[in-house]
DNA sequence: GCGACAG
DNA sequence: ATCTTGTCGC
């Protein structure tokens, strides 16, 4: 797969990208998902899933795998993909939502890492980014606050507040939700600045890469 | 030409 | 992403 061939994937697929929340949506389950990397080209991707009221953890599954494809800003999906989906196939509790690490329509061309997984596995999904792509003016101190994530003209995404006076999290949509939805999920997943599902796939991750 | 650029 | 100690604050 080529950056050119990847491009040209992204724009075939994101068409099929879902803005709106489904009215029946009940989100019990959530899956995080994330990728830890080796020295060399090893990676270990991780799927957590919580409870969404209790956030315990009630499924949880690894997978090995290399990386095959360079990390590129705006290509970084081809990169992490694969082991995500294996990880999220070996799950035996199925979310109803996924966390991704990286964005979703905060990207160039509207398609990052959360849209990307969610349209191939047809699920729910959002994107927090720990550091934003587009811009935007600090939202308030408190807990909760918000304000834009502004790309070219465009609202893709916003910053959030997860915790007072820390830096926000940058939440953008996925697949099949809408904004304030995804807002309001991301924050109640959190209890330090990172969503609980980020930071359980992530040090579940580490902790398998030896 | 220069800066920006998820993890 | 990863390399890495102490330190400030609740």
């Amino acid at each position: 797969m080529t950056p050119e061939e990847a491009v040209a994937e992204q724009e075939r697929l994101r068409p099929r990208v879902v803005t709106t929340t489904d009215p029946d949506l009940v989100v019990r389950h959530v899956a995080g998902l994330d990728v830890s990397y080796a020295d060399d080209d090893r990676l270990v991707a991780a799927a957590v899933v919580l409870d969404a009221d209790s956030l315990e953890t009630v499924d949880s599954a690894v997978v090995h795998g290399r990386a095959d494809f360079p990390y590129v800003p705006g290509l970084f999906a081809f990169r992490e993909l694969p082991s995500l989906l294996d990880a999220l196939a070996k799950l035996t509790v199925p979310p109803d939502l996924l966390v991704c690490d990286g964005q979703g329509l905060a990207h160039p061309r509207r398609f990052g890492l959360a849209c990307h997984v969610g349209v191939l596995i047809d699920l729910p999904s959002v994107g927090v980014a720990k550091t934003p792509m587009g811009r935007f003016d600090p939202p308030g101190e408190e807990r909760g606050a918000v304000s834009d994530l502004v790309d070219d003209g465009e609202v893709v995404g916003r910053a959030l507040r997860t915790r007072a006076g820390v830096k926000p999290v940058f939440v953008s949509v996925g697949h099949r939700i809408d904004l304030d939805r995804a807002c309001a999920e991301v924050l109640r997943l959190c209890v330090h600045r990172l969503p609980e599902t980020t930071r359980r796939s992530d040090s579940l991750g580490r902790a398998h890469l030896r």
